[in-house]
DNA sequence: CATCACACTCTCCATTTGGTAAGTATAGAA
DNA sequence: TTCTATACTTACCAAATGGAGAGTGTGATG
């Protein structure tokens, strides 16, 4: 969205905030927060997770891996990411049936894109804890 | 979370998938599932976005930048940002009041992580678009 | 003939989310 | 005296989310 949220370093709080451009029209905007609210879903995040990390799974294996997720978040979560060209389903006509899911080259871009969340969270696990800690304990006290 | 998400290019889709090698304990991997799932939301995103661009914002002026939100959801998200030390909130004593919200270095890291996101949503929306309106196509004629 | 596997789909229900609107405290301006 | 600005808080209500559990179709198996 914003310029400086793209360019890693120190943002600069507002040296000139007087130019603000923005390169983008409302549309693209209200398009790239929409898609970025389906996506940003966590089962939708546990599940690229579960694909990438093993390829390609069948409906029961994935219901394994997504530990927690109910079958109707699955099968509605894997559906919404098939509409989008996130993963792809593949459907063998054989008594049980049996459904593959894969990811796209769209779902493992998307995969790679949220790993700075990732690794985000996982480095600053600590820190956002202690953060909480320190402001509950001051709520407390007033 | 998985070594695959975490590298780029192409990912192996299991050439040797026994290996299984999991460096997090599950108790580490759900606090970070919760921690994205409270940080990937919405409105957090967005004011991260606002506070990014502007550098400082008062309450008032950063309800005109995040378009769309309540005062509610305004209240609740700063605060659990200032919680999460995701923003510092600065009271000046005058009337009528004025808060003042700026984000932390911890709150300028999660917004570059966000980048990636910000950035294939950007590039990919086009594709994800077209493959929606395939999708609903196929639905459609069957 | 009953049972099971599998990948759903459907219905019902509780919880969560989030919007709207009203209230609060304070001091200066009209 | 009434109005305004500001940053909230609270109460109420509607909509969305998501879980539990039952039902479905089919062929192999006991």
């Amino acid at each position: 969205m914003s310029d400086v949220l793209r360019r890693p370093g120190p943002a600069q709080p507002n040296p000139m905030p007087a130019v603000e451009h923005r390169p983008l029209d409302p549309r693209v905007e209200r398009l790239v927060n929409d898609l970025i609210g389906r996506v940003a879903d966590k089962w939708t995040m546990l599940i690229l997770e579960a694909l990438a990390e093993k390829g390609e799974l069948r409906f029961s294996r994935l219901a394994d891996e997504v530990h927690g997720i109910s079958q109707k978040m699955l099968t509605q979560t894997l559906r919404q990411m098939e509409r989008d060209g996130l993963v792809t389903r593949t459907i063998h006509p054989v008594i049980p049936p049996r459904v593959d899911y894969k990811l796209t080259r769209l779902g493992l871009g998307l995969g790679q894109a949220f790993c700075g969340v990732w690794l985000w969270a996982e480095a600053h696990l600590e820190e956002v804890e202690a953060s909480r800690q320190a402001f509950d304990a001051r709520a407390v006290s007033r």
